[in-house]
DNA sequence: AAGCGGTCTGTTAACGTTAACTTACTTACG
DNA sequence: CGTAAGTAAGTTAACGTTAACAGACCGCTT
């Protein structure tokens, strides 16, 4: 009397052996309307004897929603994105919602796949937390356009009724620069992007507002690394790209004092470098990131940088999207922008600072 | 004449748009069947007029395939965990299916609910990537006994319709400790698990029995971190386990000359302990990670470690579930065990090794 | 001219579930 | 004792798609 297990066992295979009509047994696996606690117990016996699994398939057709909420991202292995998600689904898990997750690998091509498998599969809503390319944001615009909730982090586009979250990564970019400023820096290097490239990071941009308000010239040979080919690189090989960066900014006949990097992954590719040339940080050259990765407070010396408030926006992300599912899909965009914060540790400060404060304003020498 | 965007367009609103039936759209859609030229160009057109998406539930319901695969990892954030999705990826995409990710969070709960999500959504199959746990072990054999077709990525778990890929980790923690032993040291820690917990851990039975083998004592108190509480840490917060448990170690009194750490971001936080404590790497200690993250060539002095192959695990898993999928579901398992390699770098070795070889067995004095 | 194979399109009936409605029986109360 | 409210089922018809089959027409062979 062993079944196949070729077909899966439905709602009418239970009803048959429960003597009674499918209807019932939906009512009892969804606890949802009357059913006589005999019946409710006899028809869970079968369900369980025969392992009944609902078919969300056949539920979502015809339910129109299917509790299922896909999200976008870049970059697995990417601290960033990771602690992104987690938040997102910690939220979604509250309101009874599956998070299914979609990488990009950073290229606009697969944005638009994971996109489209996401709402060919008819997920609920999209969480998207990818950077912006141009066929993304049409594709993206489409599907917006033809009811589909979605909710955008830290991603350069908007529409009328998608949700943004993000981090004020301008300023973040700008404080980074001006607390190297005012450690004395007149020469400060940027790693990770192209000038040309670069206008599309709201740090980078920060970075050359800084430096412009402070009046500081930007010397293009002190801007490295980011290749120009559609940035097609994974977040987790960046130490790389800091590591090439460094080399090259420690080769200038006239080298840069203090560097920003564009992430803690490129940052510790250039602390590597600098190592490497034995020059002492922060004496020789301070550096600093940007997202306080977990390891960032565990380098030596250990990093500055910039943190984002990385829980914050998912959480906020998910909220945005979980009242346009539930509620008005047309309803107006709410875009909210988070402060980051300036994590000080030792790769920007000296010795003899961390133990005598002030005097902050100090000259210090080009190498 | 503008449309409600509230619901999707059907083959039927395009059927009547087009004067054909829905039979011949859904033709035209997937090029399936005989379709006159022009009938196949009107239909298209009007297709993407109305923005058509197809509806995969539908399709999946009445086709009794979604196209789509499901992968659970335990942790985002974690350079293996993405190495291995981005190969399966690869895979899959050669073969048309989409791949979800779901996150268990290393939680034998979260484990279950990610089989159920997939499952119940209907995914053609289901690779996992996390840890064993019993009740995760019990839900996965039923899914397996209901005919889902599943494929295993280092998991401690048979079954006898469910495929294996995983690495030799048990002679990658045999060859570390051994390459330890040949450097002369006798009192080699481990930080990563407890003593109990850690039988699990093939890589830690590794290590003992690389220790019995050559003679070596086991001391419990050279086999520090790991908490018993059922590992609730994601792996990107494990370089506080390693800075914690080295810590711990530089206390004994009589401390060990080198370390085995669980991976390397252990051994990251680790390496910073030590450099913390002033001692020098590798004459002082010399520490061993596990994995090869791309970050491990990058620290100072850069990490000897063991690489698993992660590709060639992802791709396999792939393969053998695909296979599962479109062949005979109930194939008997195969399972595949890839060997690992050690990268010995800096961290285990002294300074005048490195240019001059020979001599490699040496006592190295203990502290 | 009958017949055959190829082309084009339409019809029907599911896939598994559930919203909405209907039926029937029970109890409760003025 | 009649009727309203509550309980416990069953019936019907979708949700959007497609497999399987059935016509209808074409040109080509024999």
């Amino acid at each position: 009397m062993k079944k196949q297990p070729k077909k899966p066992v439905t709602l009418a295979d239970i009803a048959a052996k429960a003597a009674v009509t499918p209807m019932t047994v939906s009512r009892v696996i969804n606890s949802s309307g009357y059913v006589h606690t005999d019946t409710r117990e006899r028809v869970m016996r079968v369900a369980r004897e025969m392992n009944y699994r609902r078919n969300g398939l056949a539920r979502g057709l015809k339910r129109q929603c299917t509790e299922t909420v896909g999200m976008v991202i870049g970059d697995i292995a990417n601290p960033f994105a990771a602690e992104l998600s987690r938040a997102v689904r910690e939220v979604l898990e509250e309101h009874g919602y599956t998070l299914f997750i979609c990488i990009s690998e950073h290229t606009a091509k697969e944005d638009v796949q994971a996109f489209d498998s996401l709402a060919d599969h008819r997920a609920d809503g999209i969480i998207v937390a990818t950077r912006a390319s141009k066929s993304g944001n049409e594709r993206l615009a489409e599907l917006i356009d033809s009811g589909v909730p979605v909710s955008l982090i830290g991603r350069d586009f908007r529409h009328e009724h998608a949700d943004l979250a993000s981090a004020d990564n301008l300023k973040g970019g700008y404080e980074a620069t001006t607390h190297l400023i005012e450690k004395g820096h007149k020469r400060i290097g940027f790693i990770g992007v192209s000038l040309t490239q670069g206008l599309r990071l709201r740090r980078f941009q920060g970075y050359l507002e800084a430096l412009k308000d402070h009046g500081l010239a930007v010397e293009d040979q002190l801007i490295v690394g980011g290749r120009d080919i559609g940035e097609q690189m994974p977040g987790y090989s960046t130490e790389e790209m800091g590591y090439d960066g460094m080399t090259k900014l420690l080769e200038l006949p006239n080298r840069p004092t203090a560097v920003f990097a564009r992430n803690d992954f490129t940052a510790m590719g250039a602390l590597n470098a600098i190592k490497r040339a034995n020059l002492r940080i922060p004496d020789d050259l301070a550096i600093i990131g940007y997202d306080d990765i977990p390891l960032a407070s565990h380098t030596s010396p250990a990093l500055t940088t910039v943190r984002q408030p990385t829980r914050e926006q998912g959480r906020c992300a998910a909220e945005f999207l979980l009242r346009r599912i539930e509620g008005d899909r047309e309803q107006p965009r709410v875009e909210k922008t988070f402060p980051c914060d300036l994590i000080v540790r030792e790769s920007t400060t000296l010795l003899r600072e961390l133990t005598s404060s002030g005097n902050r304003k100090r000259e210090i020498k080009t190498a």
